[in-house]
RNA sequence: GGUUUCGUGGCCGAGCGGCUAGGCAGAGGUCUGCAAAACCUCCCACAGCGGUUCGAAUCCGCUCGAAACCUCCA
C-alpha cells in the first residue's frame, strides 16, 4: 500500500514526488540553532516538524541519515558596526564564562527541552566549532573555482561573478536588481567589492575570543559556510533533504546553495523544506524581537502571557494540528484545546488494546471498510507533504470507532482479527511512532502505589456496594485534588491514573 | 520600495474545481447512585467586488487587510 511520498520543495515552489538518491535511503540536513540562547517555541515548532517528517520516513521503510548541525560560532553579531563581533564571543564577555561554556550551557538546555518533546535525536549532530578545518576547505574551493576574492584578510563570496555563471536568489526569489533596489546602504561594508556580497572568512582582532588559524590568517568562519561544509561532509552531494525555518531562506540557505554551486558545481540537496514561524499575535516569535516564550516557561507557565503551565505534549500536539508550513499562532485557548483533543486521542489507546477480533470474518463490512479507508488516509496524508492535522482528523475518527467497539457488547468480535490488527497497528503507529505522541505518565511502575491503590480502590467499591456513596465520594474527591483521577467502569472495575 | 505568502464558522485549524475535514467551546440527549470517560444529535463558514467555468473557499483580476524575508533568527 506504498503511495508516492510527495514534498512541497521551496526551490521549485511546488509539490513534488519524493525521489531519494539512493534506494530505501534518506539524507537530510536540518538547520540547528545557534546556541547563544535559551530554546524557545520557535525552535521547538522547527524540531517537531522535522521530527515528525524523519519519524515517518523511517516508519515507511527509509534508512535515514539526519543531521542537524548545532553552531556555536560563526554568526555574526552585527555586520554595521564593523566590529564583526561573534554572537557566542560577545555574551561570554557579558557572562564572563568561556565561550564554549556558554555554547555548551544552551546546547545542553536545547537538547533537554527536546528530549521532553519526544524529539528524537538525530543520526549526528555536529558542531560547527569542531568543523573549521571542513570550513577552510570549503572556502578555498570556492576561492579556487573564481567566486570569491580576499579583502584585508576576510573572504567575501562575489555575487556578481557567480551571478554570470548562475542565478544568485534562486531559492528566495530575488534578483540581483531586486537586492540593489531594496538593500539600505549598510555601514562598514567598505571591503566588500560589491554589497550583496557575503563573508566567507572574518579576519578577527587580537581580542576576539573564538578564532582560529587559516591560510589568510587570525579569523573565524563567516556565517554560512558551516552547514554548507558540515552537510557535504555528512551526507555527500548532493544529499536529499535539505530543511530549516522559513526565516533561514534568506539569506542563509540562498548563501548556502551558492556556496556549495560556487564550489562544486552543484545544488546541496533535492528537496528544500521550510517550517513556518510561531507568531504571538500574529507577529513572529524571535528572540531579537523579544516577544518569545521559552520553552521553560511553557512548561512552568511564569510568563504574563501564559494563564498555566504546559505540558511538552500538549505543546507538540498543538503543534502537529497545524502544517509546518503553516504560520501558528500561540494562544491560550488553543493549548488548551489541544490539550483536551490530545487527551481524548490517548484515551482511546487503553480500549484500543482490548479490543478482540472474531478469528473468521468481519460481520460488519461496512465498517470494516471504514477501517481501512480510514488507514489508507493517514498513509496517503502524511503522502501529502506531512499533512499531521489530516492524519489526527483521521485517527479522531477511528477513536470513536474504537471507543463505539469497547462500550457495545459485542466489544470488536464483529471484525476479524486481521482488520482490528489492522486498526491496532495504524491506531497506535500513527500516534506514538509517527506523531510521537508520549503517554506523558505511563500509568504507575510502582507495585507499592499499586498495591495501595487497589486496597483503597477496593474499600470504596466495598463502600459503594453499601451505598456509602458519602465515603466513596470522599475517597474520589481527596484522590483527585492529589492527582489521582479514578473512573469507574462499566463492568464494574474501577481504572486509576496517576497526572 | 522589492521578494514571498496569507485572509475559512465563537475559537483553533484542514482544504489545491464538484463528495462541502477534524478538534475545542456551546446546546440537547443516552449511559451512570453521582462523577469522569464514552456515544448520539445540533451549530453548514470561506475578506470584498468582478471574471473564467455546467459548477469556485479552491483558478484569474482588482480592492481592502495581515505577515515573513531584504540585518542575527527555527
Amino acid at each position: 500500500m506504498q503511495h508516492e511520498l510527495k514534498i512541497y520543495n521551496s526551490l521549485s515552489r511546488k509539490k513534488e514526488v519524493f525521489k531519494p538518491i539512493n534506494p530505501g535511503k534518506v539524507g537530510m540536513y536540518v538547520c540547528g540553532p545557534t546556541v547563544y540562547g535559551e530554546p524557545h517555541l520557535g525552535h521547538a515548532r522547527a524540531a517537531i516538524a522535522f521530527d515528525v517528517i524523519f519519524r515517518y520516513l523511517k516508519f515507511i521503510g527509509y534508512k535515514v541519515r539526519y543531521v542537524r548541525n548545532i553552531t556555536d560560532v560563526g554568526h555574526l553579531e552585527d555586520d554595521t558596526n564593523g566590529l564583526g563581533e561573534d554572537k557566542i564571543s560577545k555574551k561570554a564577555r557579558l557572562d564572563q564564562v568561556e565561550p564554549m561554556e556558554v555554547a555548551q550551557y544552551y546546547t545542553n538546555l536545547y537538547r533537554q527541552a527536546l528530549a521532553s518533546l519526544n524529539v528524537l535525536p538525530p543520526s549526528i549532530e555536529p558542531v560547527a566549532s569542531g568543523h573549521i578545518p571542513e570550513q577552510i576547505e570549503s572556502i578555498q574551493k570556492i576561492i579556487d573555482q573564481g567566486y570569491a576574492y580576499e579583502s584585508n584578510g576576510s573572504i567575501y563570496f562575489d555575487v556578481r561573478k557567480y551571478n554570470e555563471n548562475y542565478k544568485y536568489g534562486e531559492l528566495s526569489g530575488r534578483t540581483l536588481e531586486d537586492m540593489l533596489e531594496g538593500s539600505r546602504e549598510l555601514e562598514g561594508q567598505e571591503e566588500k567589492k560589491f554589497s550583496a556580497d557575503f563573508a566567507l572568512w572574518k579576519k578577527a582582532e587580537v581580542e576576539h575570543l573564538m578564532q582560529w588559524s587559516s591560510p589568510w590568517g587570525m579569523g573565524f568562519p563567516g556565517w554560512h559556510q558551516e552547514c554548507t561544509a558540515m552537510s557535504i561532509k555528512y551526507l555527500g552531494l548532493p544529499f536529499d533533504i535539505h530543511g530549516g525555518g522559513m526565516d533561514l531562506k534568506f539569506p542563509h540557505h540562498e548563501a548556502e546553495i551558492s556556496q556549495c554551486v560556487g564550489a562544486h558545481g552543484c545544488h546541496p540537496a533535492n528537496y528544500w523544506i521550510h517550517n513556518n514561524m510561531v507568531t504571538l499575535d500574529g507577529q513572529k516569535m524571535a528572540k531579537s524581537k523579544g516577544n518569545y516564550i521559552s520553552f521553560q516557561q511553557m512548561i512552568t507557565g511564569e510568563h504574563p502571557l501564559l494563564e498555566q503551565a504546559y505540558t511538552p505534549m500538549n505543546i507538540r500536539f498543538f503543534m502537529l494540528q497545524a502544517h509546518y508550513g503553516s504560520t501558528l499562532d500561540f494562544s491560550n485557548t488553543a493549548l488548551k484545546s489541544a490539550d483536551n483533543a490530545m487527551k481524548r486521542l490517548t484515551n482511546a489507546l487503553k480500549p484500543l488494546s482490548l479490543l478482540k477480533g472474531n478469528g473468521s470474518e468481519s460481520q460488519d463490512k461496512a465498517l470494516e471498510e471504514k477501517i481501512l479507508y480510514l488507514r489508507m488516509q493517514c498513509y496517503d496524508k502524511m503522502n501529502d507533504d506531512f499533512n499531521t492535522a489530516e492524519v489526527i482528523a483521521n485517527l479522531f475518527e477511528m477513536s470513536s470507532i474504537i471507543n463505539t467497539l469497547h462500550n457495545s457488547a459485542t466489544k470488536a468480535s464483529i471484525l476479524s482479527e486481521t482488520t482490528v490488527q489492522l486498526l491496532i497497528e495504524t491506531y497506535k503507529g500513527f500516534i506514538q511512532d509517527v506523531l510521537g505522541i508520549a503517554a506523558e505518565n505511563e500509568g504507575s511502575t510502582d507495585d507499592k502505589l499499586d498495591d495501595v491503590m487497589k486496597l483503597l480502590l477496593d474499600l470504596r467499591n466495598q463502600a459503594k456496594k453499601d451505598k456509602n456513596y458519602a465515603l466513596s465520594d470522599t475517597i474520589r474527591k481527596e484522590l483527585t485534588a492529589m492527582g489521582i483521577s479514578i473512573m469507574d467502569n462499566k463492568d464494574g472495575t474501577t481504572e486509576y491514573q496517576v497526572n
